[in-house]
RNA sequence: GGGCGCUUAGCUCAGUGGCUAGAGCACCUGGUUUACACCCAGGGGGUCGGGGGUUCGAAACCCUCAGCGCCCA
C-alpha cells in the first residue's frame, strides 16, 4: 500500500532523516576514477565564529553546482575545511581571556595563548562543519582540512622555502598600524576610525640661504597672524617670503607637530608659482638641527590646501612614506615601540609622543617659528583591541616580490594577470576580471609577516655573525654548512637556504637560514646553536593561497592532486578577489605550474533591510539556523539561489520573532550595533531581547530568533511540490510503467512535455552560466504555474472521469509520474530534502517511471541522472494552441469574478472564432468546461452574442458569457468604453510608428511585418468591442 | 581622489535595443472546487531617480546631475 503523505511538508523531519541516509550511503565521498572530475574547494570559513547568511549563500551555491554535476555523471568532489584566520581569531580569544581573567597574552605566554586558541578552534570548527551539514552541503567530509593542520603546514613550509630559495621572499621595511599599548602591528581591518578633537598647527622652517651655512631661528620678521587654512589665497599673506629678502621661510601645517623630529623633506607642488624658486633649496629643522630639501611632488601636495607646502615624515605617515619612496628620501623612525620618542628625537628622547607634541610646539614658539593653532576634528585611526590611537610605524617585515624579475621574466603579478587575460581563468560575471587585473597591475609586494602568535611561524632561523670566517666554520651535524665560496655545502643543498644581510650601522652580519619541512632535528640543533626562529607568523592568506593544491596533498604528487587539480570553479564574494583569488592563482602557477581553477564565480552580498552589509560589529547578522528553524533548509537554500542575480547585493529585511507569541517584529535601525537590549512585543506586550550575535545568554530576557519573509517563497514552494506529489500518490492506484509515444498523446500531455523539455534545457544552460536566480525561477514557474495550475488540474478530469477509465487513466498516470520525476531531479540541487522525501515515496509505488520510457529509479535522487529530454518535444505550435485555451479560460474566469458568479454555478459561453480554432477549442472542451465552470458551450464562426452577456475580445476569438439577471449594463458599457479608448490609443501609437518613413526604411522587415499584423489585430479587436458596445444597448 | 555597482509597483527583485514592463510578498474581491489556506480564482497598483543625447524605436546604449552601497588610496 502506498504511503500517504501528510498534508504539509515537514522540513525538520526530512532534514534529520536524509542527512543520515546520504552520509551512510557515502554519496559525497569521491575518489579518483576514470570519470571526468568536477572539483570545488570550499572558501574555508574562519574559525573565528559561526557561519552567517553570507556563508549560507556561498555554500548553497557551491552545493547546487556539485549536486548538479554529480547528477550529470561527473566525479564530483567538494573539499570542505576551515581557515585559522590569524589576527581575527587571536583577537577574539585574547579579548575573551581578558574579559574573563583580566590577563593579556603576555601574561599567558605564547604557548598557553596558542593552546587556548586551539581550544577555541576545535569548538568553532565543529560548529561550522555542523552548520554546513545542516545546510545539506554535500562535501566529502573525509577530506576535511584546516589551514593549520599538518598537511597544510607542510605545503606552507615547502612554498616558503622554495620562494626564499628562488629569491621571491625578502626582508624589508614597511609602515604598519602600530598599537603602542599592545606593542604590535594590527591589520587594516582591525582598526576603526573615530573623530577626535585635535589641532592643526602652522609652523615655518627657515630656508637656508643659497651657498651659505644655516642660521636657524629668530632672524626673520615676526610671525604672520595668518593660520593654516586659506593662507596663500587671494590677497593673503605670501607663504614664502619674496626672493632676495634677508631670511626666507617656508610655512606648513600639521596635526602632529612631534613628527617634525622625523621630517626628511618639505614638499611643494611643482606648478605652484609661489614656491618654484625654492625647489632644490634646503631648510633646517631647528629642533634637531637637520637640513632637509624642498622637493616637488605633485602627488602629495594639493597647492590649494593649507599653506601649499607639506612637511614629509616618511617613517610616520603613509602618504609621506609613498612620497619618500618616490623621492628616495631617508626614513627616520622617531618612535620606540611603546610610543615614546627614541634617540633620533635628540633631547626629546624618552618623552611620550603626546608630551613631545607640546614640548616641540613650545620650542618652535620660543624660536618664533610657530604661527598659530586651529582647533580641528581629526579622523583618527584607533586600534580595535586597545582602543588607543594607531601610530604609523616603520618596521621590519617579510615580503613576497610581485614585480617582474631581474632576468626579465614575468614575476608573480604578471603571471597571475596573464592567467586571466589569456582566458585560462575566467570570471563570472566578467567585469570582476577588472578588479583583479587593476590590483595586480600595481605589482605591489605582498607583506606576509604578522606580529602574531597564531599561525604558521616563519621558517627562518637567524644569528648574528661578526666575521665572514665564522660562516665558513659553521657546522651543522658535524659538517660544514658552507663551502669556501660561501655557497651551501652539498649535503644541505636540498633543504637549507641562506641569506646574509648587513646589520645597519654595524659591521656585523645577520645570517638567515630557511629550512624546508621535515628536518625538525636540524631546527633543534639550530636552536641549540643560538639561532633564533623568527617570532612572527605568516599572513593567513599565505596558507589559504595554497588551498586548492595543499588540500589535495601537495607537495606530494598524490593521486588526488593529479586527478582533481586544477579544480573546476571557485565560488566566492568580491571582497577577496585581490586578497585571496589573485594569490591562489599565483601560488598555483608557481607550485603546480597550472592555474588552480578554470572559473571564478563571484556572487552577491547579502545586506540587511537598510542596505548595509551584515557584520558582527553592526549586530545585524542573521544565524542561518534561525531561518532553517522557521522555514526549513530547503526554503533557505531556495531563497539563497533565488537572490543570486547578475547584479550585486540583495537586501534581506529582518524581523525578530517574539519568543512569547510568535509575532514578527521588524528590525529597526535603532536596533543596530546591539544598542537595544530589550524590545516589547507590540502584540503581547511582553519583553524580549532582539536576535543578534550576543556573546552570552541574557538571564532575564529570552532572545528572539530571527526571520525574513523572503524565505516564505521557498517554504511555500517546497510545500507545493510536496502536495503535487501527494496528489499523484493518491491517484496512482493501478499504475503500470510503459513507454509513451509522444506524437500520439493528447495536446495537454504534449504541452506539459514541451514545457518540461524546454525548462530542463534552460535550467541546464542557466547553471552552466552561473545564472542561479534564473534556475530558481524556471523551476518554480514550471512546477507551480504550469504543472500544478494547469496540468494537474486537467489530469483530475482524466483520472476521475468514469468514461475514460482504462487507457487514458494509465497514460495520465505515466505522464504525471514522469513529469514529477523530472521536477524532483531538477530541484534536487536546490532543495534536496523535499526532493529526496518525495523520491523515496514515489519509489514505493512507481519505482519504474520516467520519460519517454520508464526505467528503474535510483535509491536516492542524489545519484539520479540529470534530466535531458528530446529537443523534438519542444513544440511551439502546441504551446500556442494551449496558450489560446488558457486565454479563453482566464477570460471566462475574469468575467465570472467580475460579476461574482457563484463558483458552483455553471455559465453558458459563446465563442466566436474561425472554424480551425473552433475545432481546437472543441477538442479541449472538457478541460475548458472544467477549468472555467462552463455549462452550455457554443462555438464557431456563427456563434452569436447572447443578450445580457459580458465579453472579452482576444486577437483570435471573442468570448461572451451569458449573465441573465446579473449583467450590469451601465457598468459593462463603461468598461467597454474604457477598453475601446485604450485600444484606440494603442492603435494610434502603432500607426504613428508605422507612418514614420524612417521606420519602414530602417527597421528590420520582420519587425515591420509584425507591426502591420499587430495593427490589423488591434483594429479587429476594436471593431469587436464596438460591436459589443452596440449590442449592449 | 580613483574604480566597480545600484536607483523599475508599498517592500524585495527580474527584465543587457522591438509582442500594451513582469514575479514573489503586501493590498482588494470571491472561495471549506476531496493535493495544497504554506491554498485556489480574479483585481488594483509603475512619467522604469532627474535632465540631455544616440536611434525608425530606449527601462535597456552614451553624457550629465542627484542619492545609495562596496573596494582601493
Amino acid at each position: 500500500m502506498p504511503t500517504e503523505l501528510p498534508k504539509q511538508y515537514n522540513p525538520q523531519e526530512a532534514q534529520a532523516k536524509w542527512l543520515d541516509f546520504w552520509n551512510q550511503r557515502g554519496y559525497f565521498h569521491s575518489r579518483p576514477d576514470s570519470r571526468e572530475p568536477y572539483t570545488i574547494v570550499i572558501p574555508p570559513p574562519n574559525v573565528t565564529g559561526a557561519l552567517h547568511m553570507g556563508h549560507a549563500l556561498n555554500n548553497t551555491l557551491q552545493d547546487v553546482l556539485i549536486r548538479w554535476r554529480r547528477m550529470q555523471g561527473r566525479n564530483a568532489l567538494w573539499v570542505p575545511g576551515t581557515d585559522h584566520a590569524g589576527i581575527a581569531t587571536q583577537a577574539v580569544v585574547e579579548r575573551l581571556v581578558f574579559q574573563q581573567e583580566k590577563k593579556t597574552r603576555h601574561d599567558l605566554g605564547r604557548e598557553e595563548l596558542v593552546r587556548r586558541i586551539w581550544e577555541w578552534k576545535d569548538k568553532y570548527e565543529a560548529r561550522i562543519l555542523g552548520q554546513l551539514r545542516e545546510l545539506g552541503c554535500s562535501c566529502d567530509w573525509q577530506r576535511t582540512r584546516f589551514t593549520l593542520d599538518p598537511i597544510c603546514a607542510r605545503a606552507v613550509r615547502e612554498t616558503f622555502f622554495k620562494m626564499f630559495k628562488d629569491g621571491y621572499i625578502y626582508r624589508g621595511k614597511r609602515l604598519v598600524n602600530w598599537d603602542t599599548a599592545l606593542q604590535t602591528a594590527v591589520a587594516d581591518d582591525e582598526i576603526f576610525h573615530e573623530t577626535v578633537k585635535g589641532g592643526f598647527w602652522t609652523f615655518r622652517y627657515p630656508v637656508k640661504p643659497q651657498d651659505e651655512s644655516s642660521s636657524p631661528g629668530g632672524a626673520g620678521s615676526p610671525p604672520s597672524p595668518q593660520r593654516g587654512r586659506g593662507v596663500g589665497g587671494e590677497g593673503g599673506t605670501p607663504v614664502a617670503d619674496a626672493p632676495g629678502s634677508p631670511q626666507e621661510f617656508i610655512r606648513f601645517s600639521t596635526t602632529r607637530p612631534e613628527t617634525m623630529l622625523g621630517d626628511t623633506a618639505v614638499a611643494v607642488h611643482p606648478d605652484d608659482a609661489r614656491f618654484k624658486h625654492l625647489i632644490g633649496r634646503q631648510v633646517t629643522i631647528p629642533l634637531v638641527g637637520r637640513d632637509i630639501p624642498i622637493i616637488a611632488d605633485p602627488n602629495l601636495v594639493d597647492p590649494h590646501f593649507g599653506t601649499g607646502a607639506v612637511k614629509v615624515t616618511p617613517a610616520h605617515d603613509p602618504n609621506d612614506y609613498e612620497c619618500g619612496l618616490r623621492n628616495k628620501l631617508p626614513m627616520i623612525n622617531i618612535l620606540n615601540p611603546d610610543g615614546t620618542i627614541n634617540q633620533n628625537g635628540g633631547k626629546y628622547a624618552g618623552m611620550d609622543r603626546f608630551k613631545a607634541r607640546e614640548a616641540v610646539t613650545k620650542e618652535m614658539e620660543s624660536l618664533g617659528l610657530f604661527e598659530g593653532k586651529e582647533d580641528r576634528d581629526i579622523d583618527l585611526a584607533h586600534s580595535d583591541r586597545s582602543k588607543t590611537p594607531i601610530e604609523p610605524y616603520l618596521s621590519d617585515q617579510w615580503f613576497v616580490k610581485m614585480g617582474d624579475r631581474d632576468d626579465g621574466r614575468p614575476g608573480f603579478a604578471q603571471m597571475a594577470m596573464d592567467a586571466v587575460t589569456s582566458g585560462k581563468v575566467r570570471f563570472f560575471p566578467e567585469r570582476y576580471a577588472k578588479t583583479y587585473l587593476d590590483w595586480l597591475g600595481e605589482k605591489r609586494d605582498w607583506c606576509i609577516s604578522r606580529q602574531l602568535w597564531w599561525g604558521h611561524r616563519i621558517p627562518v632561523w637567524s644569528t648574528e655573525i661578526e666575521t665572514p670566517s665564522e660562516l665558513t666554520n659553521l657546522k651543522i651535524s658535524g659538517m660544514k654548512l658552507f663551502t669556501p665560496e660561501f655557497t651551501i655545502a652539498t649535503p644541505f643543498a636540498g633543504y637549507i637556504y641562506p641569506n646574509v644581510m648587513p646589520i645597519s650601522e654595524s659591521s656585523r652580519l645577520i645570517l638567515m637560514l630557511s629550512l624546508a619541512p621535515g628536518h625538525e632535528e636540524i631546527e633543534q640543533e639550530l636552536d641549540r646553536m643560538g639561532f633564533e626562529q623568527d617570532p612572527d607568523v605568516l599572513d593567513t592568506w599565505f596558507s589559504s593561497a595554497l588551498w586548492p593544491h595543499s588540500t589535495l596533498g601537495w607537495p606530494e604528487l598524490t593521486p588526488e592532486l593529479k586527478y582533481y587539480y586544477p579544480t573546476s570553479v571557485l565560488v566566492t564574494n568580491r571582497d577577496i578577489i585581490t586578497l585571496w583569488v589573485a594569490r591562489m592563482v599565483l601560488t598555483g602557477l608557481y607550485n603546480m605550474n597550472e592555474v588552480p581553477f578554470h572559473h571564478v564565480y563571484i556572487h552577491p552580498k547579502i545586506l540587511d533591510g537598510f542596505g548595509e552589509g551584515m557584520s558582527k560589529s553592526k549586530g545585524n547578522g542573521v544565524d542561518p539556523l534561525d531561518i532553517i528553524h522557521r522555514y526549513g533548509t530547503d526554503a533557505l537554500r531556495y531563497g539563497m539561489v533565488n537572490l543570486a542575480t547578475e547584479t550585486q547585493d540583495s537586501r534581506l529585511p529582518i524581523a525578530n520573532v517574539c519568543p512569547h507569541c510568535g509575532v514578527l517584529v521588524p528590525v529597526k535601525q535603532e536596533h543596530m550595533y546591539m544598542r537595544t537590549r530589550k524590545i516589547t512585543c507590540p502584540e503581547c506586550k511582553k519583553a524580549f531581547r532582539p536576535g543578534g550575535p550576543w556573546p552570552t545568554e541574557d538571564p532575564d530576557l529570552p532572545t528572539a530568533k530571527q526571520a525574513s519573509d523572503r524565505f516564505e517563497m521557498g517554504r511555500n514552494f517546497a510545500n507545493k511540490i510536496w502536495n503535487a506529489a501527494r496528489f499523484l500518490l493518491l491517484n496512482l492506484e493501478g499504475y503500470t510503467p510503459e513507454a509513451l509515444h509522444v506524437e500520439g498523446l493528447p495536446i495537454e500531455d504534449r504541452w506539459i512535455l514541451s514545457r518540461l523539455a524546454s525548462t530542463a534545457k534552460s535550467v541546464t544552460e542557466s547553471l552552466e552560466g552561473y545564472h542561479f536566480s534564473d534556475v530558481a525561477r524556471a523551476i518554480y514557474d514550471f512546477t507551480w504555474s504550469e504543472f500544478c495550475d494547469w496540468y494537474v488540474e486537467m489530469a483530475k478530469d482524466r483520472l476521475t472521469r468514469r468514461a475514460s477509465e482504462g487507457i487514458e487513466r494509465a497514460t495520465v498516470q505515466r505522464v504525471l509520474a514522469g513529469v514529477l520525476d523530472g521536477i524532483l531531479r531538477l530541484v534536487q540541487p536546490i532543495m534536496p530534502f523535499v526532493a529526496e522525501s518525495i523520491w523515496q515515496a514515489l519509489n514505493e509505488t512507481a519505482f519504474e517511471r520516467g520519460l519517454p520510457r520508464p526505467e528503474p529509479s535510483t535509491e536516492s535522487v542524489v545519484i539520479s541522472p540529470w534530466p535531458e529530454y528530446p529537443e523534438s518535444w519542444q513544440d511551439p505550435a502546441i504551446e500556442e494552441r494551449f496558450a489560446r485555451m488558457q486565454e479563453l479560460v482566464r477570460a471566462i474566469r475574469e468575467i465570472r469574478n467580475r460579476y461574482t458568479v457563484d463558483p458552483k454555478t455553471k455559465v453558458d459561453i459563446f465563442v466566436r472564432c474561425e472554424e480551425k480554432i473552433a475545432a481546437d477549442f472543441r477538442s479541449l472542451a472538457p478541460f475548458i468546461t472544467l477549468l472555467a465552470g462552463v455549462g452550455r458551450f457554443v462555438i464557431g464562426p456563427a456563434a452569436e452574442k447572447p443578450k445580457h452577456a459580458a465579453g472579452h475580445v482576444d486577437p483570435t476569438f471573442g468570448v461572451y458569457v451569458s449573465l441573465e439577471g446579473l449583467i450590469d449594463v451601465a457598468a459593462e458599457a463603461k468598461r467597454l468604453e474604457k477598453q475601446i479608448a485604450e485600444k484606440r490609443k494603442f492603435l494610434a501609437s502603432l500607426e504613428a510608428k508605422l507612418a514614420n518613413p524612417n521606420f519602414a526604411g530602417k527597421a528590420p522587415p520582420d519587425v515591420v511585418q509584425k507591426l502591420s499584423e499587430q495593427i490589423a489585430e488591434v483594429s479587429k479587436q476594436i471593431e469587436a468591442l464596438e460591436a459589443n458596445r452596440k449590442e449592449l444597448i
